[in-house]
DNA sequence: TTTAATGCAAATACTTTGCAGGAAA
DNA sequence: TTTCCTGCAAAGTATTTGCATTAAA
């Protein structure tokens, strides 16, 4: 597979480390920076790979892109306005590794996601 | 709008509750049943429209239709041989409507999924 | 007759892939 | 040369919409 282009990283940062790649190429465009959307695709596949960024649906379910800490985490997103908050897993952690260990399975990980409706909207 | 063809719910009911508009259309035809494509989607939107149903999106994008009020479930899938088992979610419910009073944020749903291997693998 | 439901085909939007030209090692 | 990067164009998938036909009231 390619390499991540690192102008596409750098404009996700700049993007405010949140957003789809077809705004990342829009946002490029405007810069005058040269690319092509195929290349902030495969770019973003790469960093998703190389899990520097996360990624999320849309209510419309374009995918956004977004930087990632190393700390596992999950994500309470608002469904109207895209609002995001880092939710800490401990007790989710736990929950897992019950159920895991009640059905005898190991190795065992979980991909969990919270969305509502935020105080705003 | 054009209301809700009636067998739209009652496949969607069959299937468990859950499946894309896709899905429901296949298994439709499947049970020779004779359908287009379009009302499945146009019945989906007037059911989500009167609230009968929610929308999810599966990590690929395909919105995912659910029954409201279903008691929702969690899937412990293995890796390598893709045994599943169905998890009821006691625990992540509270949990999820915890974190959303705690963030301010109303009529919360939550995705949540196990992936580990199973004793037999 | 008037209104609503249906479904084909075309249009949209996002995303992936085939392929060939060019840059880099 | 050999390998990697790039991007156009084409393909693929999910979903929506225009429009004419048909069923129902």
């Amino acid at each position: 597979m390619s390499r991540s282009n690192p102008r596409v990283l750098s404009t996700l940062e700049r993007a405010g480390g949140f957003a789809s790649a077809q705004e990342i190429y829009a946002l490029m465009q405007r810069d005058g920076q040269q690319i092509g959307l195929t290349t902030v695709y495969r770019s973003l596949q790469s960093l998703l790979n190389d899990k520097i960024v996360d990624v999320l649906r849309r209510e419309d379910g374009e995918a956004i892109y977004r930087l990632c800490g190393e700390s596992h985490h999950h994500h309470l997103v608002c469904k109207s306005c895209g609002k995001t908050v880092e939710i800490e897993g401990g007790a989710i952690e736990k929950w897992a590794k019950n159920i895991a260990s009640e059905n005898g399975f190991r190795d065992v990980g979980h991909t969990a996601e919270l969305f509502g409706t935020c105080s705003n909207c």
